[in-house]
RNA sequence: GGCCCGUUGGUCAAGCGGCUAAGACGACGCCCUUUCACGGCGUAAUCAUGGGUUCGAUUCCCGUACGGGUCACCA
């Protein structure tokens, strides 16, 4: 075979070498052990945990002084949606994941470009060209239907799948055959000449898993499909080769394909960088695990926990507590500091798939909230509500003060509430206080109702002073209780029942449920003093009259 | 089916040849308490399995089982 008579046939317009190339994108000036990563998602407009389980990568970036960029993997033009890069850019922003160099919304920035596949053409049709020329690579006729039915011919033989051995019908063509489909005008692809032979193993190291010992690819792969653009394959090959990039971090998924990315990067004679796959997120389905999927999972979409209003925070928590194995002990001893000064190494890693457990992320992100002060959850609930809730923003902006103040209930000090997570908890908890949003939803205790509902409220009523410190409140509390003929301490009620009408507990519960509509709910003197005396007498009034 | 990865309580997990096998979430119980929370204390609950190697295996090796992933001109 002529490799320069097909090279010339097959690539007419590509005239650089890959010296070209390999000046073009020299390796960077970086102290030694600095992490070059990336993300490098597909421009599906689907953004998923993945996406940010990946974007750690920024973290190891930063510690080591290197370099974190976005790469856009449209090579699949029938996947493509109109958006989808700045979908990805944007909730990587809203996460707090920052590019140093990449595809941008409107471009790109950084010398390593361009940065979107498509866009590099020219590079990997040159890099074909010179395994073409090695002899290492050869143009493949078959259409669908060909490989539909070498697929089903290896099933009945129960043999591998694939396109090697004497499946590999184009491997060794003669020239004029290929002229004469090349005339015709056949759609063709470009495979790889594979000389492994699966009864050999390669090692692989792993930043996560350590030394891998997987099968050598044999099947003679696609490079580049017939509209001349590769396969994720070799452009990811030969991306990370030309962008200079250290580390590889991606799913494990991308395991069973490990072989043929090394054999790329071996028969090119470029140093491999260092991979790293990550486990994946699990899910329960009935009896079993399974990973999360796209279709049937909404939780795998970002926009899931931004949509409930999970704050940034408090998912990097979790998934970092997922993630690096020693983060929680860390995040314990450390509550209040940055994610961000948190040491993240890939030996800490888990290598094996852990199942997505929301109620821990609920307790993470419940505890994180109980911890910031009254006006950065003022402002995290109105940017969620903005976008979200624009009735409860339109309140929020028109009594700021009130819904502060709301907020501020039960906050501070050393044992905060955790009343909500997220700010649709958040918005669901509040409703309450505004009287725009107050309904009545549990009902009143049975021991404080009928005649005795209108007793308390009246004797409550009758004493009650704003002026009054919470011991004086209490006191009057208690004072009402008594005269009533319910027991001041729960305990003596539950000890003799027969001897009170109930305990402070249904009468405290009564007032609650008046001023508040439920019977859990923060303090009833600090609620009042949110609410002001007229709505509390109020709320109080028509409780009685209800 | 081939290939690959994985397997410590319900869940996430520490452990890296010798430990009463950490911790967190959840569950349950008790205490505190004007309810609910919060908080405190405590309880139950784990090394898949069979062989090796070793004075000694959760830890190292092999097999089995189970789970997961992957076998496209998708990434």
């Amino acid at each position: 075979m002529d490799n320069q008579a097909l090279a010339d046939l097959l690539f007419p317009g590509i005239t650089e070498e890959i010296a070209d190339y390999e000046a073009k994108y020299p390796p960077r000036d970086l102290p030694s052990g600095a992490v070059v990563t990336r993300i490098a998602p597909s421009p599906t407009g689907f953004v998923h945990l993945g996406n940010l389980y990946n974007a750690i990568g920024e973290r190891l970036a930063r510690q080591t002084g290197g370099v974190f960029y976005l790469r856009i993997e449209d090579t699949d033009q029938k996947r493509e949606v109109e958006g989808a890069v700045e979908a990805v850019i944007d909730a990587m922003t809203f996460y707090g994941v920052k590019f140093d160099e990449g595809a941008t919304a409107d471009g790109e920035t950084g010398a390593y470009g361009p940065y979107r596949q498509r866009q590099r053409k020219a590079l990997y049709q040159c890099i074909a060209k010179s395994l073409v020329l090695r002899g290492l690579a050869y143009p493949c006729f078959c259409t669908e239907d060909d490989l539909k039915r070498m697929h089903e011919e290896q099933e009945a033989a129960k043999e591998n799948y694939g396109y090697y051995g004497k499946y590999a019908v184009w491997r060794d063509r003669p020239l004029a055959d290929i002229e004469a489909e090349l005339k015709k005008g056949t759609e063709w692809v470009l495979r790889f000449r594979s000389e492994g032979d699966p009864a050999n193993t390669v090692e692989v190291q792993d930043g996560i898993r350590g030394t891998l010992k997987v099968q050598e690819n044999f099947t003679d792969f696609v490079l580049l499909k017939s509209d001349g653009i590769p396969t994720y394959h070799f452009a990811h090959v030969c991306d990370d080769h030309f962008m200079r990039t250290t580390h590889v971090i991606r799913d494990e998924s991308w395991l069973a394909t490990l072989p043929i990315h090394v054999q790329l990067f071996d028969t090119l004679g470029w140093a491999r960088p260092l991979y790293c796959h990550t486990a994946q997120l699990m899910k329960m389905d009935g009896e079993s695990k399974r990973k999360l999927s796209k279709r049937k999972d909404p939780e795998l979409a970002l926009s899931y926990y931004r949509e409930a209003g999970v704050p940034q925070e408090a998912t990097w928590i979790y998934l970092l507590t997922v993630l690096n194995s020693n983060f929680e002990e860390w995040h314990l001893a450390n509550p209040d500091a940055d994610t961000r000064e948190f040491t993240f190494s890939l030996e800490k890693m888990s290598n094996s798939g852990s199942l997505f457990d929301l109620e821990k992320l609920d307790n993470i992100a419940k505890e994180y909230l109980s911890r910031q002060s009254a006006d950065f959850v003022y402002a995290g609930l109105l940017e969620w509500a903005d976008r979200y809730d624009t009735a409860l923003a339109a309140r929020m902006r028109a009594k700021a003060d009130f819904y502060r103040a709301a907020i501020n209930v039960g906050r501070g000090g050393e044992k905060p509430r955790k009343d909500y997570g997220c700010w649709s908890q958040a918005a669901k908890f509040l409703a309450f206080y505004d009287p725009e949003t107050f309904t009545v939803t549990d009902p009143c205790p049975e021991n404080a109702d009928g005649d005795k509902r209108s007793a308390i409220i009246d004797g409550y009523l009758e004493t009650l002073d704003f002026a009054d410190s919470a011991e004086e409140w209490f006191a009057k509390v208690k004072v009402l209780t008594e005269a009533l003929g319910y027991a001041v301490q729960p305990k003596k009620y539950k000890k003799n029942p027969e001897l009170y009408c109930g305990s402070i507990v249904d009468v405290t519960n009564l007032l609650r449920v008046a001023l508040t509509g439920r019977q859990n709910a923060p303090d009833i003197r600090e609620i009042s003093h949110v609410l002001g005396e007229a709505e509390t007498r109020r709320r109080l009034e028509a409780y009685r009259n209800a």
